[in-house]
DNA sequence: CCAAAAGTGTTGAAATTACACCCATGT
DNA sequence: ACATGGGTGTAATTTCAACACTTTTGG
């Protein structure tokens, strides 16, 4: 790759990344941080992001940096906004791109995680970040409440085999209020969108709630159609 | 600004900006689109960028060039996203941030406009642009349609007074459909943000539409209090 | 047999859609 | 007088919100 004169006027500055890592842990929604053990800003706490290089797009930097520390690969992330501030890095001139992802938080590898000083945080119990990524938390938080209103957001957050009183703690910790499982039930089940399986998973109930999965299949028609899922 | 030490190992590019500039006239929904006269890409459509600048933050980069070319400042102007392609810039490695503005078209300085060789085009006959900015653009229409439905973006696309069927005519533009007008008025006027004008506009009919404008103290409590406006 | 969570229907209120005619006025 | 776009109300349908009891089963 070669610089064309009419670029070498402009200015070249620092792109990095920052990842708003959602995970969700019986019934409680977490979100991964951790204490940094590099300059700068040693020892607080921080998002886990990255610069991005020449060679690589925005999301494979986030992808990378997330497969470095949870060992997850094709996790769900979308990118939030960028955040530009002239100042907002000491140290130069830096724009970073928020991305938030959602992972399942029993997949990730645990080991790896505490070695990179990472530790999950309930939204309201979340330390003082470093720069403006407290902002970025509650950017990303924003659009996971707009977001789970329009897209069965569950798909990403719960394991494969999921319960429907499990969807709904989901729903329930996201918006921060108690649902009525009549009514959930009635309007999830509606879109068509879950399969009930056999099984019933015995671990939160004497009784046994059954499992269900996502029918992929359905999911991609409806979304083609422009249908949006409103819970 | 000078630059720390654990910042020199990576890498710097450019950061862009390109608005997708919307402008509604006369019951149709147009862009402007501007003919390049400097390298590179000379003589092709692109939409109007420019780099950012050390010393702007993004929007800032976005108000300027926009400001150089339609002679207006405080524009509606929004984030969209990055786009960010390696290989999206033939030239060298270049992060683009798309924000899209509405403008009210009768506002604009024509002269200035025509002077950058800019012209207004509708959607469908959008000529092809440099680079990815088609995607951009589609993009921003997407982001456009689903914000309509939240908040009441004729406040940014209509002059200050404007009429009932005007107003209607927008959101049929942006949907693409035609929409019942007593249901419409019904509707908009809920919302108790439109403020009844005793004048009248007889520029489209004999019997003349009554003018209104918006209540911006209203409407900001209502933000306020997390109401949504859907049409 | 009992505690604890899963599962299930109905009713009233509210919002949305569909639909057709009169009004005001400049020519 | 008439053509043109502006303005208005009601009824049917759909969607949403509120509400309480029965079922299952491990201990």
């Amino acid at each position: 790759m070669w610089e064309k004169d009419y670029y070498e006027v402009h200015d070249k500055m620092y792109i990095g990344t920052d990842c708003i890592i959602f995970g969700f842990d019986n019934g409680v929604l977490k979100l991964l941080i951790f204490k940094r053990r590099i300059e700068p800003n040693v020892g607080e706490y921080s998002l886990i992001g990255s610069f991005v290089k020449l060679e690589e797009s925005i999301s494979n930097a986030a992808s990378r940096v997330l497969h470095e520390i949870t060992g997850l690969q094709n996790v769900f992330m979308e990118e939030l906004k960028t955040y530009n501030a002239v100042e907002r890095d000491p140290g130069f001139r830096c724009v970073s791109v928020g991305q938030y992802a959602l992972i399942r938080i029993d997949d990730y590898d645990k080991d790896l995680v505490e070695k990179h000083g990472a530790m999950w945080y309930t939204f309201d119990e979340l330390p003082d970040l470093v720069l403006d990524h407290n902002q970025m938390v509650e950017d990303a938080m924003a659009r996971l409440r707009r977001k789970a209103k329009y897209q069965p957001i569950g798909l990403e957050l719960l394991p494969e085999k999921f319960t429907l009183p499990q969807l709904q703690s989901l729903y329930e910790a996201i918006y921060q209020r108690k649902m009525d499982s009549r009514n959930f039930r009635k309007k999830v089940l509606s879109f068509g969108v879950l399969i009930k399986l056999e099984e019933k998973d015995k671990t939160s109930s004497r009784k046994g709630a059954f499992y269900y999965k996502f029918d992929y299949e359905k999911y991609k028609e409806l979304l083609a159609q422009g249908i949006y899922f409103v819970v």
